[in-house]
DNA sequence: GTGAAAGCGCTAACAC
DNA sequence: GTGTTAGCGCTTTCAC
């Protein structure tokens, strides 16, 4: 035999409707909102909704009508307030929408990104953000035969599973050589966290570098460290390419909180900013800004990327057909630290 | 008539089933590593998985079982980095056990966190994790009707809804002045951000100003802004304190974000720290102790916090029967601000 | 170790 | 404007 008639349902929209006189049909028509229901009939079945204290059950909806209200994101970290602001402008696009985002943090690592794409799919999401364009073919293909809006952030990328918007992080690097370069800066440090998880960071210096050594500039020293980017990564590193003669006039860094950590150090030993040692960096963090001596860094659009992602994904829910792969620009925010 | 029948049914277990001869039921318990199957059998239902790209629809299966794998979390901000922490603390304890953080953000408003508990529960969550204890009635009373297992975080509940770890903040107030008096400083001032949304930077003032007072203390001036939190923030508004003859001899602030934007301001101004003017903060973040003259500051299991919330959640849906309210501890984290 | 049938709570598709 | 019926894709319960 199977599993025993249902006994005392409670918090069903049948309860609801056999309390407010009406069919579950009804009932479901007004938690939804659709269609048309008489308004004295609402008033009754709001009234039973109320009296029942019923919370409206979306799994057997969203399994009924094979279409969920939540919206799968990933992202690389949460640590790393750069993905916070992707955030932020993704949850703000899917507020009022009856979107929810779902998040799942792979922290860098593709195999965590396919585990997480395949059970977060397994939840039969709406739509899908990524806010990273590295990938397994795995989640690729798990992704293309799933059937729904998929959007990458951050970077441009080569072969987009379906939307895209983000940086040119090889422009980034080359406009920040030209602009230190036509400061008159030809010999040049670098201080960089963690390139092998993050390779924008490794796109950013090797185009730097290219742009820097085209123009008869040298690299004379590369410190690359890995260790979870931050202030104090910054800090503690910094003596590496500040003491001593080496020559270096502009230490460019992978982003400002190590440009930041470099600058405290900087003022705890008496470096002159920028006449011993200029700086230039990548981010246009609030830290940058609010620095003794500004920082100069370039900004990109981090939370109008999470908010575009998002507001296509819902323009692709609502019927628009339409695909894109959409650099998001990026500015060069001028400090005093070169 | 009702909906048409089923014609080409795809990414079902039935297909899978079909497909390595079997019973769905069969497929049903490969999936769910649960009851022993034949080991043959296994391999031939992977491999059908496999060939078909069939992905595990838990929407279903949740219904079926009325189980869920999802944990509700619902944060103030994602902008601050302590609510990012406590994320990760979340996310690293649910790692690998099977369940999933949802994540919802309130903005620190207690009408938009029912409108999510609401929205959230629609799901049918696991359990659910609250990064804060101001709630609204309606919102605590829906939490304990779901039940479910509850967490709150960051401060001590006087009224928990279910399982609560946090921060005596009023400790943490008191434990700064005891600090600050015994260094021997008589006269302050303080400069805070968004008391209105933050309570518990609120808690923490009035309790340090009232162990300063009843030492015989003064505090002299008191700036709160209401902006977001931030760097640039105490950059910004350090002048008032820091300006003139007020006699001030130490500025206590609501966070270290302040308080380092706080000491850019000094530094740029030369105003020296400790001698001129001393500092003291709270939150304990990796900013404070990369500034140039590390600042006396609070340090609070953020992380620990998540993961321990986390924990006994699972604790709870594994079958264990307890509740707790437990204070999370703080230390003191002397730099040299004061 | 495996299968059959009922049902989780809801909504699509129609009828009235 | 409202009700009826079948079924979304899975798991429960029990039988073999």
């Amino acid at each position: 035999m199977p599993r025993p008639p249902n006994q005392k349902k409670h918090n069903t929209i049948e309860a609801v409707a056999v309390r407010a006189g009406v069919s579950t049909m009804t009932v479901s028509r007004v938690l939804r909102g659709t269609d048309k229901v008489a308004l004295k009939t609402q008033k009754k079945v709001n009234e039973a909704i109320e009296e029942l204290g019923y919370v409206h059950n979306r799994l057997a909806g969203a399994l009924a009508s094979s279409r969920s209200a939540q919206v799968a994101v990933i992202v690389s970290s949460v640590g790393n307030i750069v993905f916070t602001e992707v955030l932020a402008g993704i949850a703000h696009a899917l507020d009022g929408s009856g979107y929810q985002p779902v998040i799942g943090i792979c922290e860098y690592d593709a195999g965590r990104e396919l585990d997480l794409v395949r059970s977060m799919l397994a939840w039969r999401p709406a739509g899908f953000i990524l806010a990273h364009t590295q990938h397994k073919p795995e989640t690729v293909q798990l992704l293309r035969t799933a059937d729904i809006p998929v959007v990458e952030l951050m970077a441009l990328a080569k072969d987009p599973i379906d939307m895209c918007i983000g940086l040119d992080h090889e422009a980034v690097g080359h406009s920040t050589a030209e602009h230190v370069l036509g400061k008159g800066y030809r010999r040049f440090g670098y201080l960089g966290s963690n390139h092998d998880i993050d390779v924008t960071a490794a796109v950013r210096f090797n185009s730097f570098k290219k742009t820097v050594e085209k123009a008869g500039g040298e690299i004379l020293k590369v410190v690359t460290v890995n260790e979870t980017s931050g202030i104090s990564l910054g800090r503690r590193h910094m003596h590496q390419l500040a003491e001593g003669n080496s020559g270096i006039e502009l230490v460019y860094f992978s982003n400002d909180a190590v440009a930041a950590g470099a600058m405290m150090y900087c003022q705890a030993n008496n470096i002159n900013i920028p006449g011993d040692l200029a700086l230039a960096s990548f981010s246009g963090l609030e830290i940058a800004g609010a620095m003794p001596i500004p920082i100069t860094t370039i900004k990109s659009p981090r939370f109008d990327m999470g908010r575009i992602g998002a507001e296509n994904i819902l323009r692709r829910l609502s019927g628009e057909k339409f695909s894109f792969v959409k650099d998001a620009g990026f500015e060069l925010e001028i400090g005093e630290s070169c």
